[in-house]
DNA sequence: TATTATTTAGTAAATGTTCACTAAACAATA
DNA sequence: TATTGTTTAGTGAACATTTACTAAATAATA
């Protein structure tokens, strides 16, 4: 019922992310943003509270993207598809790229900043629980320190993502990422003799 | 000579990295910045040009410290080096931890975006120095590309000390540093059945 | 006294936000 | 079917405030 034309909120929180990714969060204005959709100012008033509604609803829309995450996956294999989630995600839509991993962006609004707090700490503990996981199918190595091993594994892929929104999408992302997999599979594979070549 | 006072436009830079650290970059406005400084906003003008000049004078001056990593140091003990380099930055001017790895937060500013590309390119071409001669010297396995190896060395230490900034330096940047150099350590280091893939 | 450092007093433009209003589409009713 | 009410999606002008910035006067210091 009270569905607000969703569809219109989504196109104006497209154009914020835009405009965020393209200029920096303080070229994020009312007047640049209604000018973005070819409509007054005032009217981003019928769709949105305020101005720090407005973030808020676009860090949340992350918050959506990001917790749909594959569901069934288990172990290595599910730290896998979460890393492979994130960078479809992000090549799904390239102004991500450049805003995903930029928590700071968000630090002038103190509730938006929270709810990506929340968001990073439930996809850390999810992250801990398949590494566990791993360990304990024998697809890890285990004397790696739990903090660590997700520093270890999320540091690079967020690196990543953040070198190809900097390079203005220079590089084969879905390339790049496999070469990251293959050899984190390989480094922390607990056997050292099988080695893949590929 | 221009001397201009560089002790003063040094505490008016602790203040402006203050600023951003605390209340984002959005926050950082003349006004701002002079009241914690306890003078007018006119008076900053006596100091700097005009705003990007300050923002600029900030980046130049994270490239003074940045680039003055250890000289000596070859191989891995020069890619340790870089990194401890890093963490001790850090924990010089904890303000620092929200704002080094945050390049996203100077996109309104091409020029000052221009300076800290220039670093990072710089920095990242010594790193892979350091990792061919630490290959030669067979301290590391040589069968990662470099650009993953970069990704996998520079995106943990990144993500750790964003970490300590956003919790808030809840916990000892030192010894998390410790655990992360041991285990790249043990997973870099050559197998000892040497096999080469290629 | 001359330079250095800062204030006073101001500007024009941009900021977020509210207000009263409208034209068109849709729904309810007579 | 024609009339009435209601919702949707806006406009345009005004608002108080903040923005970056300037020129001139003044205080502090060497």
């Amino acid at each position: 019922m009270k569905k607000k034309q969703t569809g219109r909120r989504n196109e104006i929180l497209d154009a914020a992310l835009h405009l965020i990714a393209e200029k920096g969060i303080e070229n994020l204005t009312i007047r640049h943003l209604s000018q973005a959709m070819h409509i007054t100012d005032a009217a981003l008033y019928y769709y949105f509270r305020d101005k720090p509604d407005i973030i808020r609803a676009l860090v949340s829309r992350f918050e959506g993207d990001a917790d749909a995450a594959g569901g069934e996956l288990r172990g290595w294999a599910a730290v896998e598809g979460a890393l492979i989630h994130r960078t479809e995600l992000v090549l799904a839509t390239p102004d991500l790229a450049r805003v995903l991993f930029s928590e700071e962006l968000f630090q002038g609004d103190p509730e938006a900043e929270e709810i990506l707090f929340g968001m990073m700490r439930r996809h850390r503990t999810a992250m801990l629980l398949h590494f566990k996981e791993a360990e304990e199918a024998g697809e890890i190595r285990s004397d790696i320190p739990a903090d660590t091993l997700f520093r270890m594994i999320l540091g690079p892929l967020r690196l990543l993502i953040k070198q190809w929104g900097m390079s203005g999408f220079a590089f084969d992302l879905r390339e790049e990422r496999r070469r990251l997999l293959d050899s984190m599979k390989m480094l922390l594979s607990p056997d050292r003799k099988e080695r893949s070549c590929e």
